[in-house]
DNA sequence: GTGTTCATGTAACACGTTACATGATTGT
DNA sequence: ACAATCATGTAACGTGTTACATGAACAC
């Protein structure tokens, strides 16, 4: 198998230390999970790629028998490849909002149920709001300021501004279904 | 084939009037291309399939005779389809920001990399900013205020928001690369 | 000893993009 | 006549998810 993205936040997070899989998912859930997520069925194939090509090795220690738990490091190859990454542009595939895309069509469907998938992305952005400033607030905390948390900021800072413009979009979207039969300027 | 999410931007198309498969993706990077795309490769083989299914027709025509210009019309069955896509809840699926995995990663590459990064990413949204607002201009100069064009300017509005939200933080993050070396506050 | 969480891995599938091949239509 | 754009389609590939199978370690 060839390197795919989803090895670049796997090498990300073996330059904090060393770590098995399962470790790397959990890492990636708890920080960067706001904009990137893996899967096992990525990570698994991925870190035997990345090791048969030198840019992880497994770190030694009692097992290597089987498949008990395997804790992986970074190499200077590794490392290099990261860096390598970052350097060149990033791309972004072509975005798919399905709720947006409901909200396009809604005179075809039922209105109501738009509001109600309205009403339920909002409540999850507030709840993902409130998860991330209690990161940030954690973050903020730490009285060394190096620049893993500092970086980590930026990052958590976008996806607060997205939650809160999210937020701020949903409840005007949801007044303008308020209006729906109060505002009569009628069609054609 | 089976019906794909593909092919509710399809329907929803042609509940505007009659198209052609060429047209239809037209229409949709025109109107929707702000936060859905699609490529050929997903529309004509989906035609085919939302054809056998008996959610559109082909229009009977001059031609029919090997491949020229087809046109599609939506089927009553079709804007059921539609309908009922619309009334269950959108599943998204998970993000994958590479901008934002550069930035989360900065430390372990070139940070002046980092930041051309996102002064490009920049210039982009500034760029999509000032074609959102042009067609907002456009849709508000229409005297007929149908529902069409209403929710069509809720999308776009959030399309607006989100752009201008991401300038901000872009300005915010490069002010960041720009304090590296002034700010001393050193790491551990 | 039983349930939960940790831990690894595979196989089947879904979905979408890219590149390619082909030809019709229209403007100059 | 030639180029550009309109127009349709297929095949190969990349990438990712889901579901499944399996077992170790730990808490109670």
């Amino acid at each position: 198998m060839a390197l795919t993205p989803s090895s670049m936040p796997i090498l990300g997070m073996l330059t904090w230390r060393p770590m098995a899989g399962y470790e790397i998912r959990q890492e990636i859930q708890g920080s960067i999970g706001n904009f990137w997520s893996e899967s096992f069925g990525q990570i698994y194939p991925q870190l035997r790629t990345l090791s048969e090509a030198g840019l992880i090795k497994i770190l030694p220690g009692k097992q290597s028998t089987g498949q008990s738990k395997k804790t992986y490091e970074i190499t200077d190859t590794g490392r290099q490849a990261l860096r390598d990454w970052i350097a060149r542009e990033p791309v972004n595939r072509p975005p798919r909002d399905e709720l947006l895309l409901k909200v396009f069509f809604a005179p075809e469907g039922d209105r109501q149920q738009v509001r109600d998938h309205i009403k339920k992305a909002r409540d999850e952005a507030v709840a993902r709001l409130r998860t991330f400033q209690a990161i940030e607030t954690q973050l903020q905390t730490l009285t060394t300021h190096h620049d893993k948390s500092r970086f980590w900021r930026m990052t958590l800072k976008l996806g607060i501004s997205d939650a809160q413009t999210f937020i701020a979009w949903c409840d005007e979207a949801l007044a303008e279904f308020r209006n729906e039969n109060t505002d009569e300027e009628t069609e054609k």
